[in-house]
DNA sequence: CGACTCCTTGAGCAGCTTCAATCGATGTGG
DNA sequence: CCACATCGATTGAAGCTGCTCAAGGAGTCG
């Protein structure tokens, strides 16, 4: 989810095994569609599985009592989400964009006849997921705007950019208000961010949602920061 | 750690079986002790197990390029710390008092002949861990150094603390400077928001370490903030 | 008792937030 | 097709919070 990792190697689609079944030993993928706007759950929902993003960007986040919403983490294509904590979610998910994601069941402990392998695959995702929290953790404590701005697009960059002629190009699906909670910080710090970057020729912009780095080294200078 | 989980209920002492020996089937739970100040591993080491903490705090955290320290997280005892990603340590790890571990085995995938339910408990225990960690994000996405350190003390006050005649009464293991690396602030920032807490009689100090929270819902509404 | 480390407190400054206005893109109805 | 409404992004100005630099105090260990 925050850079870094892509949990793509681990899944060689693992089968599921349907117990008591006469698809018992097939090999199943349920595929899920969800349109742009719409919630896979929300906070509190029970759920014993979790959901690989095949397609499109999802958003994870968690409401305050008093509705302060923290954006926790953005699910890109070959992310994991939706880990379960005592079968019930922790956060709200909604699909930024269109998106299609694979269910993989996560029913735990062990005494529900799954496989050890399924219940490997979940584990190895998990810490994957931890590896990934982690690292954001970095860029939270992280001093200025400008650097948190910065590992954000690097990250993206990373993950969900293309080459193109004048640099490294991909389009923010989330708003700017969305990127302000992920990184702790407010939408108008955020537009400035964006606006320095511009300035110092490290990345350009066409329109608020599409992002060139043109200078992926700097943009690295600035991530780094300390 | 973090608040509100605690794993305790999720290890009935699993079984560790060792095959291909004498020692085969047969139950041991290998213990650790590690003196305050020593480190249990570091960022890069190898690894294939998780360390239950029984006794003391530990705590992880990582350093930058640049020689800044992020604490990542504390580890009482009933917590799990030291998750491998991809079979190596994401942090460094030490004990900040003398304490105890379990050794839990944590190889994967599953292609080393552990069972299914040792595979298990792991998994359980590191979807706990991304719960605590997202709880964590809520604090780190909080505005005010007085929110934070709230947060902070209520967190501990709730896993550590013991009942008084005066409030709820716990030592803290680590230093201002843990603590501020820990929620992203400065120690002079820390101390100030300790002083305050004391000010406006949410909590007593005796000496720098030994906390006493005179007024747990004064706290609690601080910590919510928002 | 003195040296050391850590914590606390102070003053000034920088950076982020807040409040407010404008701009730009998108979509709707006349 | 254009005027207008709406929503998000940007920019500006001012205030406040937390950081920086600096000094003094408290506790600990030799």
């Amino acid at each position: 989810m925050y850079v870094s990792y892509d949990t793509d190697f681990l899944l060689k689609a693992p089968a599921i095994k349907v117990p008591n079944s006469r698809l018992s030993r097939q090999r199943i993928e349920p595929m899920v569609r969800l349109p742009e706007g719409q919630h896979l759950f929300y906070q509190g929902d029970e759920g014993d599985s979790v959901y690989r993003v095949t397609k499109g960007v999802l958003r994870l986040s968690r409401v305050t009592r008093k509705g302060r919403q923290q954006v926790i983490a953005f699910g890109y294509p070959g992310d994991i989400v939706g880990f379960p904590v005592a079968g019930k979610r922790n956060t709200d998910c909604d699909a930024l964009t269109d998106a299609e994601l694979q269910v993989l069941p996560a029913r735990l402990p062990a005494d529900c006849g799954l496989e050890a392998a399924n219940v490997a695959y979940l584990a190895v995702a998990a810490l994957f997921e931890i590896g990934n929290m982690q690292e954001h953790f970095m860029t939270l404590g992280r001093k200025s705007s400008r650097e948190k701005v910065a590992s954000f697009l690097r990250a993206l960059m990373r993950r969900a950019g293309d080459e193109a002629a004048a640099g490294i190009r991909f389009e923010l699906p989330m708003s700017r208000a969305d990127i302000a909670e992920f990184l702790g910080l407010r939408t108008e710090t955020v537009s400035r961010a964006f606006t320095e970057l511009r300035q110092i020729g490290a990345i350009t912009l066409d329109g608020a949602q599409i992002v060139t780095v043109v200078d992926p080294e700097m943009l690295d200078d600035l991530a780094e920061g300390d």
